[in-house]
DNA sequence: CATGAATGAGAGTTCATTCAT
DNA sequence: TATGAATGAACTCTCATTCAT
């Protein structure tokens, strides 16, 4: 009873981050005004200023909320497949659906990255940093499992590399996302197909040679 | 006579564009007010609207502007480099360069794009359509003929595939520009660097190699 | 035509002057919203704040109308009556009409005077300013000739003496207006008579008196 | 016990008025703001509520106590000096310091009075009249005193009067006061001086002086 | 009695865009 | 064509005050 109230704030934010959340979707950020935020949340303007700072910290803070989401999806992904290579697959597939989820938080994990010294900090932006690292951690001991299993190529995965493969499959993403109509018209192809052919070919930078051996050419000439 | 008047616009409309080009640059196209780019093309702020719709317009003539410096700089880059993989790997640099140069442009092109299905219109949207079709077809030529010449697997090239490389190679540059702060703090490594060695682990999926020949089947059979 | 620009703001200007000037006489500058000045003018809020940098500088221009105003009738007062001693009663009264028309313009003329050492300037804030010297020099020469033809005290009138009585009719008019309702209940006296005897009083501080004539010397000579 | 309960209050009340006072005198009462009051009370805001009905009756409880503490000092002031004058120029002097020690609650005591026609009520509004009037009660009993011993001129004193001088030397220290820097500019004096001089002025209209004794019964009398 | 929480209301400000001339 | 002026529609923020517990 009497420690109710480190738990009441979070209640409240919760009921405004998923008001603000509904009409993101809906709407766009932009486009939402912190009035029918309130009003789609059952507050007046004034209380959304009681707790959050402003409109940004809205999405910053539904931007890590989706990015929990996404850790957990990803986490869970990894773990659900047999296969090195399924785990991979899981894995971009699970920020692809992320990305369509949640298009303008993942925008906005990919603008720059506000870098907290202050690691004891608690507001959003760190919570999402520390996310961020979490992630990293969890393809990191993935990936180094796989090597040691010998499903990969026997070197050490650093995060550089964790980067180098993140950024190639954001990258597709993107495009399967926003040239979506694009890829229909001039190549008639869906964006899942386009980003899970694009998927395997990242894979295969991971494959050990030998067996890597006999893939590829179909898969293009298939993939049409 | 007739064409007179069709170029007397321009000029305005170029005057109007570079001031607000300056502009965005210095701070942003968000952060720049029509009233500052009217101050730096010395028109009035109405005047703006007679010769672009309205901001965004603004930008995305800018930003059709700045594809076609990219589009010569790329055009530039392969034509310059005797080996094939050093015109992948300048073709590359060309982006990577663009996006540091222009980021915000890059950003819209990155955004979904509007088809215009008139492709007889003349609006900017159509034309930067077009110069991205340029661009793939300078991509698509410049491949056929490394493949050609043996210089790369022998397999039809498609838009496809090239979205798929062009994808990757986005998304190393999104992560080398915006992660940059953490890039050097986490791996201790300057954004080129990173996006370089990125870069050239992407041209490893092109590369003729006899054990990789005849693979694929297996990945197309069971993606899908 | 071409030089109307120079007129323009100031229409609009008192426009909404004029339209904030009512309500704040109806209800008091405090509970008056911009909102209801801009409805009250015809006018959207955001042009109130074309024309007036804010809430107070309304006020503040309204004060300075209501002081040229009231430096006419205090010059229309001193030149229409025949005796000194009139010309003062009218000069107190004019002050005492002002007050009660404008009490929170007279208020804001109470406090604390900005003094703008930038005389070239033109904001509301100088030109209330220099209306205030304008009144003293009114004052003072009014006293000047008064003293030339014999009718007070024959000595130099300073601007400190002029505050001296300014101070002394203001305190009257002050209780007057403030604590008309006391005066009515405890003294029974009406406002205007309380004001007007005590005027007097102020008067014959300064009236020619043989005898007063030395008294007053020691006075000033002792006051310091 | 039953007057237990009635002081208990007032040990809250007190605590949440000194915090306020302080707040006030370092920070004007306007942008002291209740949250900055409960703080520094160490109470909730909402508490404040309870002993206050809302910020403009803490404004009063402590007008009404600066001004139990001015009419102390002001029966000190007139009980000390052994000469009328000199009692006639501390009261002036203790209405000065007021003045300047409490400039917000002397404006409050000069803005209009709510009179109360409830004399049994005991609200500070309610209290701060009486004190008016004990205030009142001193002045007349010392001028009349002053009278009778032939210091001053042999008539009866009345309210009305009182208000007269009050008026007067309220007028002045409000010059001093408000006017403060325009004097030094100006006339090059303090304000201590320059009010010291008006007192002295006002004074003068007390003294006995044979000439003017039947003067003023005429301005009186005409006067209404 | 004490208070955490909520809020109505309004100030101040910004800006892209429109419109009459 | 060019533009001065006006404005709708926000966001941000602040605060006194209320109310349920």
């Amino acid at each position: 009873m009497a420690r109710r109230k480190k738990e009441d704030p979070e209640i409240h934010q919760n009921r405004i981050a998923d008001a603000a959340g509904r009409m993101f979707l809906e709407k766009g950020i932009r486009n939402t005004t912190m009035d029918e935020v309130a009003r789609a949340a059952g507050y007046s303007k004034a209380t959304l200023y009681v707790y959050f700072k402003n409109k940004e910290e809205i999405a910053a803070f539904l931007t890590w909320k989706s990015m929990k989401q996404f850790k957990e999806s990803l986490s869970e992904a990894v773990s659900r497949e047999a296969s090195y290579k399924d785990r991979f697959i899981a894995a971009g597939v699970a920020l692809y659906n992320y990305a369509m989820q949640y298009p303008e938080y993942n925008q906005i994990l990919l603008s720059p990255i506000v870098i907290s010294r202050d690691t004891s900090a608690d507001d959003c932006y760190s919570r999402t940093y520390r996310a961020g690292e979490e992630i990293n951690e969890i393809l990191l001991s993935c990936m180094d499992e796989a090597r040691k299993n010998g499903a990969l190529q026997d070197r050490e995965y650093t995060v550089t590399e964790i980067f180098h493969l993140w950024g190639m499959i954001a990258g597709l993403v993107q495009i399967a996302q926003q040239k979506r109509d694009y890829l229909l018209l001039a190549c008639g192809q869906k964006p899942e197909a386009f980003f899970r052919e694009g998927l395997e070919k990242i894979y295969s930078l991971l494959e050990k040679k030998e067996e890597q051996a006999m893939n590829d050419t179909v898969i293009c000439g298939g993939g049409k």
